[in-house]
RNA sequence: GGGAGAAUUCCCGAGUGGCCAAAGGGGGCAGACUGUAAAUCUGUUGUCAGUGACUUCGGUGGUUCGAAUCCACCUUCUCCCA
């Protein structure tokens, strides 16, 4: 399903294959949590931006419309008008960022619904009807995503019981894609690493699932607190105990320069809200670095958000007419902040693998990192 | 023509003798954001030195130790009656 294609130093150029087509990596899914892209993207939008992979939420589509809605009209690609490649995560993150809403026990998690407060239980079971019912072509496993630091006696606990969860994950879809209402019989489980900032642990913990044969394999838990540092030297330790055919997926990271280091460290698949999020308010990744379109001195700019990018959004519009929309507060200046932000991010992607493919990412990488995240 | 009321810092709008450089919004300026409870949140918004001074609440004059707040007149605006 996953073949390496070159390798450039530890970086891969690869390519996985779904029901829904391959995707070339290393790859940024974009993240459509309720089965959008945030800032009004459409379908046609995002094929224009060179997105490969939508990355959707089970607890948020759970929450709303509901699973069974989505299966019934035939899974998420039908559903959403997404005929590529799609990811679910498996509502472990929720299990982190709705903390203050939820009770964590053996068996799984209860959280109270961010939209009216009703309690949901949610299980690797659970999590894995719901995006069996979604029928996204990689399903990630329930997990607990924990803050860092936290102590050495919880993370321990807590990874232990994430792998019980991977189990039960594996044995549910196993389960489930028996069922004649499958909607994508090819839906597959990627285990995901845990262990805080702890190396023992995570090492521990990644070759205990590593065990279970995945198609898959994601890093999650990481900048969520810790410095880069430390999150280069986890993916460091953790990669070395990654099944070297499989796909590596750092989960929530990041910014280009966290990319970068990332790949030349061997992972694969990325995905991450905040360029969506920081391009809706108003901060924007370009090729000469982060620019923040709310400042004054872009009022009269008549030139594009980037001068050297090729996007549907700097080719026509000026910097002063994106500003003003977004300080006025309209919808079409959040559309085309986003659209430039995450065409940029797939462009990165897209040179990454031409670098990688001609053995000259190194100097690609170094002679990024001094630009890409210096604010302009 | 007569009567009533109002004028506050960029705007709206609190404040009716000291705790007022003056609430709260808005707007402006800036910052944050990493498997999205996030079109959200935070800071700042008289001047200059920086734990203090100065200028400011339509104008002018007055009362008072002290006035955005009280008095007189003036200006402008709003409403009501002719």
């Amino acid at each position: 399903m996953f073949k390496v294609l070159s390798t450039d130093g530890a970086a891969r150029r690869g390519v996985y294959a779904t029901p829904h087509g391959d995707v070339q990596t290393p790859v940024f899914m974009n993240v459509g949590t309720q089965a959008a892209i945030k800032g009004a993207l459409s379908t046609e939008d995002l094929e224009r931006i060179g997105c490969q992979v939508m990355l959707c939420n089970t607890y948020h589509l759970h929450v709303r419309p509901s699973d069974d809605v989505v299966h019934q009209l035939g899974g998420l690609h039908d559903f959403a008008v997404w005929d590529r490649p799609i990811l679910t995560d498996s509502g472990g993150f929720q299990v982190f960022s709705l903390a203050k809403l939820r009770n964590i026990r053996e068996e799984g998690v209860t959280f109270s619904a961010h939209t009216d407060g009703h309690r949901i239980f949610m299980g690797p079971e659970e999590s894995m009807k719901i995006q069996w019912g979604l029928g996204s072509d990689i399903a990630m496993a329930f997990d607990e995503c924990i803050e860092n630091p936290s102590p050495y006696d919880y993370v321990k606990r807590s990874c232990d019981r994430t792998a019980r969860w991977l189990e039960r994950c594996k044995a549910a879809l196993t389960e489930l894609q028996k069922r004649e209402d499958t909607v994508n019989p090819g839906q597959v489980l990627w285990g995901i690493n845990q262990g805080g900032t702890y190396t023992d642990i995570r090492v521990e913990h990644m070759r205990r699932i590593a065990e279970l044969d995945l198609p898959g394999y994601a890093i999650g838990g990481l900048a969520v607190g810790e410095t880069a540092e430390e999150m280069y030297a986890i993916i460091d330790a953790v990669t070395a105990e990654m099944p070297a055919d499989k796909p590596r997926y750092l989960m929530g990271v990041g910014t280009p320069v966290n990319i970068l280091e990332a790949v030349s460290r061997g992972i694969d698949f990325f995905d991450c809200v905040m360029p969506a999020r920081n391009a809706r308010h108003g901060h924007l990744f370009t090729s000469q670095g982060i620019i923040n379109m709310n400042n004054a001195k872009y009022s009269t700019d008549p030139g594009p958000i980037d001068p050297a990018c090729d996007c549907p959004v700097c080719r026509r519009y000026s910097r002063a007419y994106v500003r003003h929309l977004l300080r006025a507060g309209e919808m079409l200046g959040m559309r085309l902040a986003v659209m430039h932000t995450l065409y940029f991010y797939n462009h990165l992607l897209a040179e990454i693998r031409t670098h990688i493919e001609n053995g000259t990412f190194s100097a690609y990488k170094a002679e990024q990192t001094a630009v890409l995240g210096r604010r302009i």
